[in-house]
DNA sequence: GTGAAAGCGCTAACAT
DNA sequence: ATGTTAGCGCTTTCAC
């Protein structure tokens, strides 16, 4: 009983009831007289008691705890992401142990083993791809496990993520409404999964349609690649289109194409990107983008939390073109 | 033992050792052959076996938690410092424990009384102030508390903040090296501790220095705010400096300084943000700014944590002004 | 080095 | 409605 925390026996003892008593009197359903409930509470209150959700968790099994593991936190779209959930989570009665896989895909793993250890009673991964075995194990220890924006070959796993073909072929058909003739595709040398869908539909609707289109990836995804992206790519002045994956990487673009290669947006150059973070409505931008509805997905995870039915399945949340003015 | 987990007690009896042998084996100081660990860790690994931290934590009363509240999770400071501080968690072997406190001070009292009931080892708070009698309780506890940008009036509390009214002088003497005869300061309705003291300490300084100053405040903290702090206050033409308490606020009011107001920055108005959060740094701002180190701040917090020395100590983390191009 | 036993703080039968 | 008892999964004396 060590750092000072008061038990439910010193609140037995105190108001003269059983152990139980106090138990009862904390949870929910408990069948407690008026009289007993106040004496507890009365003592409760005077020494300080609060339950220990540790020891609580013990028992019934249910830690309340939620895993959340995730790189690049500091995103804008993954904060987003994170505050939206990590509110959402707290709003339903359930507490949010975050995990930052920093260092990407490699330690995704005993991220999701340390969550194990403790008990948690689900798993969302907001980025990053966890390994197959892990997944087995998850099924294996009862620990439902979300994904989010991943989308892997596998009918027992629940997955939410946004329509990145539909939206890529949204800013297609945007840039082909544009004219453009020649489109960069820009993406980054992480080649995350939703990356890599939204530059293949791109770069497919575009063939089809007729158009050239280049592709670019490197670098992280930040706007410091997008710029790169931009300087690199706009010495071609037939380029008269791009598609960045990533709402950053387009304001980098953008940043470059204005600032340093000269090209006017739109006129000479049509942008779309993709998440609609809140940069991308900033005045000096105001960028034409595919936009994610992260209340949407986050909807999506809680209820897939929330639901008994262990029936895994795949959502796939809508997105819409946001028209803005970097289109022509 | 729902949810399918392995106990250490069938691994013992798999192992054909006693509970404790597979205790101590899983325990960084215990003593145990080399023969039994081998049968032990075996027997574990066939099973799939986990440390129940949990329980674990229930007996040594470490539950190796620590309780992260905040405010604002999505805004580019606060996320970063999430994001350095839940990854420093991380590697010193520490549980981040997160609770958003999306509506502000209102609440933050009852998402500390629920860390506590997680036994959490220590608090953190990124922003938002507690109120004093939950301070004192975690005092009462043995919990410690840490305070992020926050300057409380009492000594025993850790707190670590950046330097505002240093950070403040730097930005009105760099205003008066551009000749500002009138400026501006900007800050929100939140009005928060840190905005405050960064806004009086220009203010005296500039009026020490013999410049006009008006302030403004209103609405969030955001770009937006910023935005229609620049259009209110732009019709003054005499105005030829700013200081807003937030880069963000300081983006929105350049946007409105050039794109509404027909200024140029800064050939007409010299203007100075505080954090240096990444978006300053873009090619289409290039802000002049005092930059926070949220690296000092995390490691200074994270000292603190571990530190055995209860001695609570205020902190001061130096700031820089960073010198780009919005200021003459 | 190893096992038996007690206990961490709590909840959930089971009686009464 | 209330107290008694038996765990939950683990660590830690305490003997041997």
């Amino acid at each position: 009983m060590a750092r000072g925390f008061v038990t439910a026996e010193e609140v037995a003892k105190k108001a003269g009831v059983s152990r139980s008593a106090v138990s009862r009197t904390f949870t929910p359903g408990g069948s407690v007289s008026q009289s007993v409930r106040r004496k507890v509470l009365k003592a409760a209150r005077d020494l300080g008691y609060r339950v220990n959700r540790l020891a609580q968790g013990l028992n019934n099994d249910r830690s309340n705890l939620i895993g959340v593991v995730g790189t690049n936190l500091s995103s804008p779209f993954i904060s987003k992401q994170l505050d939206l959930l990590s509110l959402g989570l707290l709003r339903r009665g359930l507490q949010c142990l975050l995990l930052n896989a920093a260092d990407a895909r490699k330690d995704i793993a005993p991220l999701i083993e340390l969550l194990f250890e403790f008990r948690a009673q689900a798993i969302v991964v907001l980025s990053g791809e966890p390994p197959a075995s892990i997944i087995d194990e998850c099924m294996a220890n009862g620990v439902r496990l979300i994904l989010i924006n991943q989308r892997l070959d596998r009918t027992d796993t629940n997955m939410v993520l946004s329509d990145d073909s539909h939206g890529a072929d949204l800013a297609a058909m945007r840039l082909i409404e544009a004219r453009c003739q020649k489109v960069a595709v820009i993406s980054s040398a992480s080649q995350t999964p939703a990356q890599v869908r939204r530059a293949t539909a791109f770069s497919k609707r575009m063939a089809m349609e007729g158009a050239e289109v280049v592709s670019w990836f490197d670098g992280p995804t930040s706007y410091e690649s997008g710029y790169q992206a931009g300087c690199d790519l706009l010495g071609d002045k037939a380029i008269d289109g791009a598609f960045c994956v990533t709402d950053l990487l387009a304001l980098g673009f953008i940043d470059a194409a204005r600032l340093e290669m000269g090209r006017r947006v739109p006129e000479d150059l049509s942008i779309v990107g993709f998440d609609d973070i809140p940069q991308a409505g900033w005045k000096s931008y105001q960028l034409t983008t595919v936009r994610q509805s992260v209340d949407a997905l986050t909807e999506k995870v809680l209820t897939a939390l929330a639901s008994d039915e262990p029936e895994t399945r795949l959502q796939i949340v809508p997105v819409a073109l946001v028209e803005r003015i970097t289109a022509r």
